[in-house]
DNA sequence: GTCTATAGGCAGATAGAC
DNA sequence: GTCTATCTGCCTATAGAC
């Protein structure tokens, strides 16, 4: 039986590879500090090809994100499966942000939030939609932690959820340039214990 | 007597200007996103005479870095004269950083921290300077306000002055793009408050 | 200090062959 | 899917007149 009626499009692997690349290139030099030829110098192939498969760059950011938010929705969904307690999921979704070091990236939707103004529409809605989702999922945990006797919340659950997300991306945003992930590391454990304290 | 041997090149009121236009792009669209065709256009001067203020875009951002950094430092200053203990003075602290959100701007090393992967070097020791006399002041805030017996900190106190300026920066970062000053400051409140306790 | 004119390069993008 | 060839526009930058 054939697929055809699939709304997203298929994955294929060339489109796959093509992601991978444009998405190191972001989180590194941001989305006006590339250019497809970047991208179509690293595969060996020309930027005709690459509109063959994302008419534009928007379209490209677009799709960028929308991988990257999926992948990040799939790690909160591992955490509330493997993390037991709201600090144990508070620690694994530090680590989240931990990890986007490798290589020195920063987070591909902090990078395109310092970017906001100047891109195109469909990219601007993907970003807040992004930062949004992860403020759902950290003020859930909270609730649930203070309903559990384990956080002690004072006030808004969402307004702290904002504060963690702000804290994690200004750790990343201001870490990366001295190039050390334990710098982070440190900042980030001393931000997420001194908030749900 | 004429001042001929200056090494700080004389503050011209042209040039003044145009680091004012340039300012706003960079902290609105970032260093790689705007071009001197749109300080120019702004200006109604031409390129060209651009390039008679700034031999080149590095020089330009060089001299944005400098001039920025040269006002926070007065900034910092005249918290200190006017700012009476450890609290009052980070309270004042956060509030530069939202005085920074006016026209929705980012502050302008938070954005140049994004780009730094791209910026040429001079730029780069000059963003890395800027935030370590920013820790550098934090840090001993902080511990004055432990000597004074205020402030309740543990460890390292440089340390947490990373901590504060990564909230600080990042709540800038994601605040923007909802557009609201509101956010970033109830943000801002609770970042300072649970890291100083 | 500002201009005109122009260079040389790179950007994102398209048409059409294979 | 990938190519060659090409386009248009913008970018930073320079020479030289005023």
């Amino acid at each position: 039986m054939q697929e055809t009626t699939s709304t997203t499009r298929e994955p294929s692997p060339r489109r796959e590879t093509i992601l991978d690349v444009a998405e190191r290139l972001v989180q590194l030099r941001g989305f006006n500090g590339f250019s497809y030829a970047d991208i179509a110098d690293e595969l060996h192939i020309t930027t005709a090809s690459l509109h063959y498969h994302f008419p534009g760059k928007a379209a490209l950011g677009e799709a960028l994100i929308d991988r990257y938010s999926r992948r990040f929705a799939d790690e909160l969904r591992a955490i509330d499966a493997d993390a037991e307690g709201a600090h144990a999921k508070l620690a694994a979704y530090a680590d989240l942000y931990a990890r986007v070091l490798t290589d020195r990236r920063m987070c591909l939707c902090g990078m395109l939030a310092a970017e906001y103004e100047t891109l195109p529409d469909v990219m601007q809605r993907a970003v807040t939609s992004f930062f949004e989702h992860n403020e759902d999922w950290l003020a859930r945990v909270l609730l649930e932690g203070r309903k559990q006797g384990e956080l002690h919340v004072a006030g808004s659950t969402r307004e702290l959820a904002r504060a963690v997300i702000s804290a994690l991306e200004g750790g990343l945003l201001i870490s990366r340039p001295f190039g050390e992930r334990a710098r982070f590391e440190a900042v980030a454990r001393r931000l997420v214990a001194a908030l749900v304290a």
